[in-house]
DNA sequence: TGTCTTTACTTTGACATCAAAGTAAACTCC
DNA sequence: GGAGTTTACTTTGATGTCAAAGTAAAGACA
């Protein structure tokens, strides 16, 4: 590798030098997520792009692709999400421009509107996760039991600030 | 908790159903990655609003303060955080902004720009800093062991896409 | 010394995120 | 039926991120 430092370990060891030791290791964890997640967030968007979409948009697509009738309330959405009401709005309002989602209200209640993907949504959204696969998903760069002893931490982390069966 | 289904899990399961068991993991892990962070983010940020600043403010004004004199060139700054070299224009316009940092041509090197925390800087990042370690790193709700365990993985991963001595 | 290349920073634009605010439908209760 | 409350979505604004482009200084080489 190289010969610098790694940031995060000196910050840890600044942490600790100013006599915080006990939140050291906190801070240190919380910082190495939010490196790798913009690390992963540009790695995706880049192989996205060629697709005209982004994660989030990715997301979306997914979602509905999976859902039982290709379609979803725009709130189920960012439930399924967790994205802000916002997020989805914005992500649908990217879609439905090119034409990869429509939109319609929704007859059993008045206030909520449909997301439908379309033929040309699913056909696209299948080769972007093609795209995924074979370079983010299969790729993480851990062994298979570290991958998944990883996962199982962050679900139980999850599990303290989200509702749902753990 | 509750009663609905981990939406992670539920997407693991369609990557599954879809034939694509062997990614299926690796995006359940990047998916949690993503999640948590966004969460933290959010925490962080909600704590850091009555002192004026963000997550990504606060991490420079950090950066300030421990270095030796507590000044650096903004290209330094952006390569121990690890962000774009706009992020840092973006937060020391910012913190400039407040009074929290000042600027000055680096007499080394013309074509480079110091950065330095000012002493309200100073008082302001120590104050922040003990909001987000009560509030944030000791309260990371994982055991000690998990959270160790949570970091090194972390680490390991980080050091596949970093430059830096593992 | 002059030219070409590299380096350092800033500006601009696109993007997704959430908070706050607004609009309207649905629900609850009297 | 009407008033008050809750729910669902959208719009607007602030924010940080990176890519692309621009400006200028420094370095390398002939």
């Amino acid at each position: 590798m190289g010969t610098a430092r790694d940031p995060i370990e000196l910050a840890r060891d600044n942490w600790r030098s100013a006599g915080w030791a006990d939140s050291s290791d906190g801070m240190a964890l919380v910082t190495s997520v939010m490196r790798v997640q913009q690390v992963l967030l540009t790695t995706i968007d880049d192989l996205l792009r060629p697709f005209g979409l982004t994660f989030a948009r990715f997301e979306v697509l997914m979602l509905l692709h999976f859902s039982r009738v290709g379609e979803l309330p725009v709130g189920k959405i960012g439930e399924r999400l967790q994205v802000h009401p916002a997020s989805v709005t914005n992500a649908v309002n990217r879609l439905e421009g090119a034409g990869h989602v429509t939109r319609r209200p929704n007859a059993d209640d008045g206030r909520s509107v449909l997301a439908a993907i379309t033929a040309q949504g699913r056909a696209l959204v299948l080769d972007a996760a093609a795209t995924l696969n074979a370079e983010v998903f299969l790729n993480v760069p851990l062994p298979a039991a570290a991958r998944h002893d990883l996962y199982e931490l962050m679900r139980r982390w999850r599990s303290e600030f989200e509702d749902f069966d753990e």
